[in-house]
DNA sequence: AAACTCTTGACTAAATTGCTCAGGAAATAA
DNA sequence: TTATTTCCTGAGCAATTTAGTCAAGAGTTT
């Protein structure tokens, strides 16, 4: 399980339209506008999102995505997984180079911190941030910013 | 909050570490070839672990490293921080050329989506890890190949 | 002095990120 | 049929990150 930017454009995206398919096709360019993500980098994320059925495409005019399946049935690891692809993360990737205890433990410590990650945002399916996200709008329509903490204590420590 | 192999091998060595440490500093060559990471990348991550205060380097002949604190408190996010600096997620990244609700929002979907990562892995400790891993190495000393499991099951879905 | 270990910095090949650009292919509407 | 809209594909690319190598040094112990 990797983290990575890629990772969280597909899912802002699939929240996006989450929170809009209700209207109908969500198009591309409708995304991109909203959320500042080039059309052809969405392009590409919705290209995988789609050949792993987490969307459904629609062409021509009125066209656009869809999600596949309900949203509670759609995990933030689905969407990883399919814009992220393999990665074996360990050394010898399940293959049998593997010929001494080491190099399995190796393999075991990667596995254990991996199936914590993958439990947990397994867990959390596309509907609850829907939903997070719905609420929040509707409780405010202020700047967001206030809400906005990060990780800022670490950073600032950092440097 | 990313998460790489960058990450992934600093937790390795890290639990490595915590697993030795009692019989006196453990030093990056012994690391090095028990989880067959290079050492010159381990002095890199070490650098790194060290300036944070997450590690104590001694020299000379019987040197090595120590944790700086007790594994029980040290997380799983202290050691990814470490070694994966700042990153700031949004495109706006906090600084205010947030001009309309929109973009704000996208900022929004991130903030919330991390604050869920960065509490899990706050939730873990170093020892947590270490115990579990000590559970297994008593448990069995089998081939571990059977406790992992992975996400086979996704990859091979889609290829 | 010799051996050991951390420490730092310069450099590098390969991969990944986040695009742009150019063309298609399917669906709809005129 | 033609125009328009949308998805779809692939090539290419600059910047960054990954995971290293290599070299030189600085502090400790024997």
């Amino acid at each position: 399980m990797r983290l990575t930017t890629k990772g969280r454009f597909a899912v802002t995206a699939m929240i996006d339209l989450g929170l809009r398919q209700d209207k109908g096709p969500v198009t591309l360019s409708a995304i991109s506008q909203r959320q500042r993500i080039s059309l052809s980098y969405l392009e590409q994320l919705f290209g995988r999102l789609r050949r792993h059925e987490l969307v459904e495409s629609m062409r021509g005019p009125g066209g656009g995505y869809r999600l596949a399946r309900s949203a509670k049935e759609l995990t933030v690891a689905d969407i990883i997984y399919a814009v992220d692809e393999p990665l074996d993360a360990t050394q010898c990737g399940g293959k049998q180079n593997c010929q001494d205890d080491q190099v399995c433990m190796t393999h075991e410590l990667w596995a254990s911190l991996n199936r914590h990650m993958v439990d947990f945002l397994d867990s959390i399916t596309l509907q609850d941030l829907v939903d997070e996200q719905r609420e929040k709008q509707s409780l405010s329509h202020q700047p967001v910013t206030r809400n906005v903490v990060f990780h800022d204590d670490r950073e600032s420590a950092a440097h």
